[in-house]
DNA sequence: AAGCCGATAGGTCATCTGACCTATGCCACG
DNA sequence: CGTGGCATAGGTCAGATGACCTATCGGCTT
């Protein structure tokens, strides 16, 4: 197998001297070149085509995080590079902004040289990877977002449901009992019995509890 | 530091033994016991307090995904117990539904025995870990859920924001205007603003509009 | 200074809404 | 075989809604 190309972004020019130190007698990895600005590393890794950019959180200094940015950039460019985040810190919200942006690891910079160097290949390889520092946090973000799309337990009946999704679309009951091919007054009946079991009294209230539940069908 | 005290459950004993070996001559890792159902695990975790549960997804066999049930119960019994997942396979389905489960960790049977071994302890120091082969499918689904909460872009005035949050609270105009101290003809034009810019035509739709777009502040 | 926008206040009017009623046919459960 | 839930159809009525107007005031931009 080939070897895997990386390219390094760092805005420190001893933190690049460092990686190519470690990286330069690493087997199956060769540093096909590195930048140190968003900018330029767009342009380089375009011109370059490598396999894996391994990017610095933090580029430009002061607690900046434009290397979320350049990592965008970057796969706005050309999609298919493999973008690993690389920082000191593992701010769950810098985490989730990385994976977001479409990073396929994040490493802090407290790994050996050996775990950077697997990690490397691992994501040549086409494997997505977390330093565990940042894996709980990361989960637990996913947990919250799964706790949203969740709570069931409507105790409508099929019809209600049919008209409550027509109120969610603004019908008036007639337009309603036109859609549904019953009259105005069943379809007031349908309304009120939503209302009640929903223990709401204004259809508007009905129709964001259907947003919110997602039955807009 | 005292040693790791590992759990193991799998139903079948040959795995358990092999397992068992593994971990024997394992520095940092104490198997304290083991078990091959969901209910006698939930017991024998409770009497001998482990650490550490190094769960099989797979229990009582035929595709069945027992483990992630008997991994809620432990968690529900004992919820400062760290359960780490352990199958041959790793669909996103089940790795989500494993972390949803309250899951520390995922890993696949195709880890080395000293990979195996590092997670343990790495899952006994409280951290929280992934197999890089399952880590990618769930970064796609926290994008997924991601890419559900954002889309901003309301040209509504901040005054409108606050009546449409009124609006999917299924308060009627007149309410409204008690709420924010102003007239009810002041309400009413808010909501006609807001129906206009949105271009709705009923306060149902705009509620449901609220909703989605999670304005209910 | 002129113009625009947001927020405020007001009016008129046809229509819609929701609370509160009655009533029928159907189907399932016990 | 009654009781209950669901879907249907109907009525009355006070109050809410939304379309369509005018108008003032303060801030901002030009």
């Amino acid at each position: 197998m080939d070897k895997v190309r990386v390219f390094i972004v760092d805005d420190h020019d001893v933190v690049r001297a460092g990686l190519r130190a470690v990286l330069a007698d690493a087997e199956g990895l060769e540093v096909v070149g590195e930048a140190a600005t968003a900018s330029s590393a767009v342009d380089r890794v375009r011109a370059l085509e490598p396999d894996v950019v391994l990017m610095d959180v933090r580029l430009g200094g002061e607690g900046d995080e434009g290397g979320i940015d350049a990592c965008r950039s970057v796969l706005d460019d050309r999609p298919d590079t493999r973008v690993l985040m690389f920082s000191s810190y593992g701010e769950r919200e810098t985490v989730v902004s990385s994976i977001l942006a479409g990073a396929a690891g994040y490493l802090t910079k407290n790994v050996g040289r050996a775990q950077l160097i697997e990690a490397l290949r691992a994501v040549g390889r086409g494997e997505s990877l977390l330093d565990p520092e940042v894996t709980g946090p990361l989960l637990e973000r996913l947990k919250e977002l799964s706790a949203k799309e969740q709570p069931p337990d409507h105790p409508l009946s099929p019809r209600e449901r049919e008209v409550l999704a027509l109120i969610a679309r603004g019908q008036t009951n007639r337009e309603i009992a036109e859609a549904l091919v019953i009259s105005h007054h069943t379809a007031r009946n349908h309304v009120a019995s939503i209302l009640d079991k929903l223990g709401l009294s204004r259809r508007a209230e009905a129709a964001a509890f259907a947003a919110r539940e997602d039955l807009l069908s």
